[in-house]
RNA sequence: GCACCGGUAGCUCAGCUGGAUAGAGCACCAGACUACGAAUCUGGGGGUCGGGGGUUCGAAUCCUCCCCGGUGCGCCA
């Protein structure tokens, strides 16, 4: 149900008359047709632009072609007025019945509401937060991980196959840090003084819990080894004992994985040769020397030449290195190879969150994409800025765990899984964040968190109120009958701002942008504040009314379908909606 | 130097694959509580959409050149 797309379909069809007719000529493109609500709602409900957009191609004037269309339009029994307007719009009133049906629509099948087949089962890749396994996940990972989620759901909600993945880069030299900065805790747990951490290794806390469960599993067989003793063991140990703690907070902020894929699976495989042979094969790799980049300095900078990539081919601004000075691979390698791995899973598209600091990053993985898949794997990188965090208005720096960063586990403490999704959501991902914890708990319009949820519980505490003022909750066979009673011009333009929600959800999957929802949301909660609000001064459109209970049950209904909506958009967004505020 | 992301009301931000007179919250001004919970609501003032040029019926939105802020730029991942 979405009442948009209707009427966009019976714009079209109402052109497809008018060429029968031959009133327009055949063969017209009608893509940029569209149906949407205007700007100004005096406007009317809805308004389509296809006389404008249309006009050229047709070689005739928007008017000559937006009257006859507005009179096939207005002789649609869900049409009430489809006026002419301004440069050539179609303005069009619909009929309180169009509404009705909405309501109607919507109780009929409340968790469908809002999902369509945009997506039309096309299988997405959705790669976040893929953290380095070498301590727990900070406040960056976190809006990370809560968009990466919500854009799983919001493509999911709307007829994509959602995959979600994270990439474990367990390959690098940083996990041979992580095994010796866990063997030192290991001797530690042990009985060891170990004194202050040595630079170079990670000096956080959590890391005491990995070196405690190391030497209750090796006593103290690694103690005096020597590192080729231990280095393979602990790492892989370490790496998974800190993973587990990065799956736990995942699980608490409310996010599922599907896929945790390892770069060291990669390793000894050949895959990344078969990987860069392929590349090879397209004439994509050479020997080559870099320039070396204007206005930076590298101090040691020499040219020489090394094994790079044509990224410039696709769009790159200049080509990259796969090897390392040494011969080792750059990390950019394994990440093609990895790439590759999700091609070749058949994906129709890979989106990969990253943080914002990745950026020099996207153009470059886009081009091993489009390289590898022949340009049929369609590839889009999502950027998040950085967080700032406030308490009382003050800069948010103290972690327990860490010492030097805000962890997952700190934000979650503050404030809890739902406050935060919801409040990293209401920005959008390629604007910098501001979250204030005390403003996230206040109870006032100004959180959007708590207004929504406040909405929410009003439709359950006004369903309660009802109940105990001896209405009876309508049953299903009743609403259609019900919602005709609905007529006020508050309760339609109610209606009307439900009826948006589909439209809204397609529009946000369509640009890759949750945050969307999260604003409509918040709409919609003042519309239904402003339409209870109403019935402080004329005590007839109140929804509970004794003396007259089709009337009460028609509001009960109009109310449900509210709380329908808020349901099914907070889960879009992975926020539980609170039926009572403590 | 180059790339990416931002620049919209005093502040924090929306603005729907280009659409009509650019919106919301806060702050400010004026009102409304013996309450289906006023934990709020109603109304009002306030903008050269960073600046110039271009594309067209129409630009905050697309192109281009500048300005300001953030991020990044071989041998880290």
């Amino acid at each position: 149900m979405n009442i948009f797309a209707d009427m966009r379909r019976l714009t079209l069809d109402s052109l497809d008359a008018l060429v029968a007719a031959g009133t327009l000529p055949q063969g017209l493109e009608r893509r940029a047709v569209a149906v949407e609500p205007p700007r100004d709602a005096a406007h009317g409900d809805m308004a389509t632009n296809a006389a404008m957009v249309l006009a050229k191609a047709a070689k005739m004037k928007p008017r000559d072609i937006a009257e006859p269309l507005a009179a096939k339009l207005a002789a649609d029994p869900r049409v009430e007025a489809a006026e002419v307007a301004g440069p050539g719009f179609i303005n069009l009133r619909l009929t309180v019945e169009a509404w009705h049906g909405v309501l109607t629509a919507v109780l009929a099948a409340p968790d469908a509401f809002g999902r369509s087949d945009l997506g039309q089962g096309r299988r997405v890749n959705v790669e976040f937060v893929s953290a380095n396994p070498t301590g727990p996940l900070h406040v960056g990972h976190t809006r990370g991980a809560v968009f990466g989620d919500a854009l799983a759901r919001l493509l999911s909600f709307t007829g994509w196959d959602v995959t979600r993945e994270y990439y474990i880069n367990d390959g690098g030299a940083q996990v041979e840090t992580v095994a010796r900065s866990a063997h030192l805790r290991y001797r530690q747990a042990l009985g060891e003084e170990v004194g202050e951490i040595p630079a170079g290794l990670y000096p956080g806390d959590y890391l005491i819990e990995v070196g405690e469960t190391l030497a209750q599993r090796h006593g103290d067989a690694f103690r005096d080894a020597p590192e080729d003793a231990w280095l393979a063991i602990f790492r892989d140990e370490a790496t998974d004992l800190i993973m587990a703690t990065i799956r736990a907070d995942l699980a608490a902020l409310g996010v599922e994985m599907d896929v945790y894929f390892s770069e060291k699976s990669l390793y000894g495989t050949g895959r990344i040769e078969e990987t860069l042979a392929a590349l090879d094969d397209k004439g994509l790799i050479y020997e080559g020397v870099l320039e070396p980049p204007k206005g930076k300095k590298i101090e040691d900078w020499e040219p020489r030449p090394q094994t790079l990539f044509r990224s410039s081919s696709y769009g790159d601004d200049t080509d990259r290195p796969i090897k390392k000075a040494d011969g080792a691979w750059t990390y950019f390698a394994p990440d093609i190879a990895y790439h590759k791995d999700k091609i070749d899973r058949g994906f129709d598209l890979l989106i990969d969150v990253l943080g914002a600091d990745h950026g020099g990053y996207v153009k470059r993985m886009a081009a091993a994409v489009a390289a590898l898949s022949e340009r049929k794997t369609g590839f889009e990188a999502k950027l998040c800025q950085l967080v700032r965090l406030f308490k009382n208005g003050e800069p948010f720096k103290m972690s327990k765990r860490a010492g030097t960063f805000v962890t997952l586990r700190d934000v979650l403490d503050e404030v809890g899984a739902d406050v935060t999704r919801f409040v990293m959501l209401m920005r959008k991902n390629d604007a910098p964040l501001d979250f204030d914890f005390t403003a996230a708990l206040e109870q006032s319009r100004e959180n959007p968190v708590w207004y929504v949820q406040y909405a929410n519980a009003r439709v359950v505490s006004v369903e309660t109120k009802a109940n105990q003022a001896g209405i009876k909750a309508p049953a299903q066979s009743e609403v259609e009958h019900l919602a005709t009673k609905l007529c006020h011009v508050a309760e339609i333009a109610l209606m009307a701002k439900i009826s948006s929600f589909p439209r809204v959800v397609e529009a946000a999957s369509f640009h890759h942008e949750p945050h969307r929802v999260a604003f409509y949301l918040y709409d919609l909660a003042a519309e239904f504040h402003s339409y209870w609000n109403k019935g402080t001064d004329e005590p007839a459109l109140r929804v509970v009314n004794p003396d007259e209970i089709e009337m009460s049950q028609a509001r009960l209904c109009l109310a449900r379908a509210v709380g329908v909506v808020i349901g099914n958009g907070l889960g879009v967004l992975g926020v539980t909606p609170m039926s009572e505020l403590r």
